[in-house]
DNA sequence: TTGAATTAGATGTATATACATCTATATTGA
DNA sequence: TCAATATAGATGTATATACATCTAATTCAA
């Protein structure tokens, strides 16, 4: 006779040892603290560093193409770009053709305060590379594309792409 | 002659394409979003779901030992703890000998919404695992695995183990 | 033994995340 | 054309996360 106790210890540890879900989570956070570290040197988290970064790269995006960009909820993505526009980080402008959409760019503040803060993220990316190891690393990056591709099919069954009848 | 443009576009490929701690959080996101569509179901999010879990795993446990083996700060469990206990879910008790510690278990009805849950959990799970594939996935979670222990060593200098004289 | 330093948890503040819903605008179909 | 539908962003609400700081309690050292 196994006890309810027994039965409910077996079935944490099968969960908490298989949950991907809760395995990138706990990562993530140890990963995040790393970052934000070195980051916050800069007057940065690295949430806003990447976030800027992204904007930077697309020069001008509109929400909710930066938001799919980002796998990120658009009402997510509003909200945390509150305090960068607030900071003067970074502009949001309608627009033109579609008077729905806003397009996101970096002021020239927000130029250099990315440009500002890049030592310390390459300090933080070192560090991790360092302590993880490179190949380490490399293996679990191609494994993060596999899994981006892999989800990116659609979050949700109502959010896949119907077959071609 | 390099534009400034192209300058930060380069670099913002470079910094997108290679930042740890970006790829993470981007698959965090999408992990996170699939599991929670299932939980959903249940009246858990996957957050809550693992917390409750780790708790019934110690059977007992106090706030900062949860905390230290989540990877968490103790005032964020604090503040996740919050809704738990509120629905009665979790109990926190003061410690017999250290009258500064609380020690958190699962209240009955916790125990039960958590048993409920797990078939959301299961299928979550399965998906997950289905549409990355098995092998990959167990790739990755054994470099999740490395970078763990590589963090753990200590999130910052000042948590490091202090060389033996 | 007692004063200093440390530790555990709680609280103030700020950001990160997402769902439901609302408004304004755009697109589509009859 | 115009009504129905869909889309973009904003807002209300709730949880997730962490730092600085506070209080109470414990440990440590002189």
């Amino acid at each position: 006779m196994t006890s309810p106790q027994n039965q409910a210890t077996k079935q944490a540890l099968h969960v908490g040892s298989s949950c991907a879900c809760f395995a990138v989570r706990k990562m993530t956070r140890a990963v995040t603290q790393l970052y934000d570290h070195h980051l916050s040197e800069a007057g940065l988290r690295i949430t806003q560093f990447t976030l800027m970064n992204a904007i930077s790269g697309f020069h001008k995006v509109p929400v909710y193409v930066l938001a799919e960009e980002l796998v990120m909820d658009r009402t997510t993505l509003t909200r945390n770009l509150k305090p960068l526009i607030k900071a003067g980080l970074v502009d949001s402008t309608p627009d033109k053709q579609d008077a729905r959409v806003r397009n996101l760019s970096l002021t020239s503040k927000g130029a250099e305060r990315l440009q500002a803060a890049t030592p310390y993220w390459e300090k933080a990316q070192a560090e991790f590379v360092e302590r993880v190891g490179a190949s380490s690393w490399a293996k679990v990056s191609q494994g993060i594309s596999l899994i981006d591709r892999a989800l990116s099919a659609g979050l949700r069954p109502s959010d896949r792409i119907a077959p071609t009848r």
